[in-house]
DNA sequence: TCTGGGGTCCTAGGACCC
DNA sequence: TCTGGGGTCCTAGGACCC
């Protein structure tokens, strides 16, 4: 059987463990750039703060009803979600860790224990060890998991477990979950099945397979067959290796200098770089895209991108930051007021494999052999051919240097925290800096940032 | 003044090959 | 006059998730 595992209002109650003050008051948490609504406490919602709200809209409201308002603070809560996890994890040998505040779980009845009584102690366990709050729902499916996981937490009278595994009236059960509550039913789907009268997961869940596969695709044709008991999504034990990395900001300022954009890219493209080679990958593509903020339609208007294809696969941050930069002035003008940039990594193969096809280059002497769709990807040709010939200088004799220089500026950040080095391109100034104007401390990352105990 | 960030999968359609 | 069929790869766009 699946179990479903969900930290109920998790940023909010990670903000809560140590900060007593936070309990009992509504409680939100804001996205980067303190923008919208991310995280609401239930007494938060109580008042009517919706989610994915504009913060600065509700600046006075908050004002009046003494809410006590956060910046995200992730160092926070990855380090929190890591211990819930680790709880998680004495349960049983089978977990998935879905994302920053959800599992999924295999968990076997025993003859002495039934799936309700394990799942009631494990979020007892989770609570005493960590003090967040998970809800469970138990299904034969993912998909039905996490139905049983929302009735969970919307009825109190259950504790906070929802077994729906012998469920003898799933049908009943069904009927009053809505279509856009079920796991893979967006805003799109839900349109499309109102417009035939389905809008209750039980409806969906008989609706017929033909129909289902043409209107809503193969992934739907999925979902519902998961409403019908089949599984059909496994649980995916080892966390699959990213296939892109992206790390984009909006700015805390507009920018409007071609030397803060610079420096912005810069920025996000070591940082994408640093998740590169915590996967152990190589990236043989580089995306940069930058845009004006769409929210204010009376501005002029302007965004763009430019995919480069790096010669060869590579983790290396100057690599990368070449590339980067080239691309960005590529499509960088002049005179706009600039709201967002990011850089996208792709076509990302795991290191150890890269080194195989650098044998194969170096044993070949021409450098015309480097394959390159350049032309594909919008790169000038002069640019590429100038990064190949700077590359291929030695390769050889290159490589364990630049994986060396790379490891210890790994390594120095790991320990020392991050940026404690980092390249002189990305500015001192960084005006750009997203804001964080209600951020909590580091409680359980930092020693300057421990709670003091009186 | 002020509106997040980071991912995945699927499909359709075009280019190209034999 | 007449103009195949099957396959692969790539990209853009749509849709979803937290």
């Amino acid at each position: 059987m699946f179990a479903l595992v969900d930290c109920n209002n998790f940023y909010a109650s990670c903000e809560r463990v140590f900060d007593p003050s936070a309990r009992d008051v509504p409680v939100v948490v804001l996205s980067n750039n303190d923008g919208c609504v991310i995280a609401r406490s239930p007494e938060a919602k109580a008042i009517g703060v919706r989610m994915a709200e504009p913060a600065f809209k509700r600046k006075g409201f908050f004002a009046r009803h003494g809410v006590r308002v956060f910046s995200s603070n992730y160092a926070l809560y990855g380090d929190m979600s890591r211990r819930v996890m680790d709880t998680l994890g004495r349960f049983t040998p089978r977990m998935e860790v879905y994302s920053i505040d959800e599992a999924f779980l295999h968990l076997k009845p025993t003859p002495d224990r039934s799936l309700q009584a394990q799942a009631s102690e494990m979020r007892e366990t989770v609570r005493r060890w960590t003090g967040i709050t998970v809800s469970v729902g138990i299904g034969p499916t993912k998909t039905l998991a996490k139905v049983a996981n929302r009735i969970a937490k919307n009825t109190p009278k259950m504790h906070g477990v929802c077994d729906l595994s012998c469920s003898t009236n799933l049908g009943k059960v069904l009927e009053g979950v809505h279509v856009s509550d079920v796991w893979g039913i967006g805003r799109r789907i839900t349109k499309k099945l109102a417009a035939v009268g389905v809008t209750n997961a039980r409806q969906l869940r008989d609706l017929p397979d033909p129909w289902v596969k043409k209107r809503l695709t193969a992934t739907g044709l999925m979902t519902v067959w998961e409403l019908r008991g089949r599984s059909c999504i496994p649980l995916e034990d080892a966390p699959a290796s990213k296939k892109a990395i992206v790390t984009s900001r909006s700015f805390g300022k507009p920018v409007t200098t071609w030397t803060q954009m610079r420096e912005a890219v810069t920025a996000y493209t070591a940082r994408a770089a640093e998740k590169l080679r915590a996967q152990n990958g190589v990236a043989g593509q580089l995306m940069v895209y930058l845009l004006t903020n769409p929210h204010r339609p009376e501005l002029p208007q302007y965004s763009n991108s430019r995919t480069v294809r790096l010669p060869v696969p590579t983790d290396h941050t100057p690599t990368l930051l070449a590339a980067a930069g080239d691309a960005t002035s590529a499509i960088y003008k002049a005179g706009f007021s600039y709201k967002k940039a990011g850089v996208m990594l792709t076509d990302i193969q795991n290191a150890d494999a890269r080194q195989l096809s650098l044998l194969d280059l170096t044993a070949a002497p021409a450098a015309g052999k480097v394959p390159s769709s350049s032309s594909q990807n919008g790169v000038r040709q002069g640019q590429t051919t100038n990064q190949q010939e700077s590359n291929q200088k030695s390769p050889q004799q290159d490589m364990p240097r630049q994986q060396a220089l790379m490891q210890a500026l790994d390594a120095t950040n790991s320990k020392w925290g991050r940026d404690t080095v980092t390249y002189a391109a990305t500015g001192l100034g960084r005006a750009w800096k997203m804001r964080q104007n209600h951020k909590s401390p580091r409680y359980t990352t930092n020693w300057e940032e421990l709670p003091l105990v009186d």
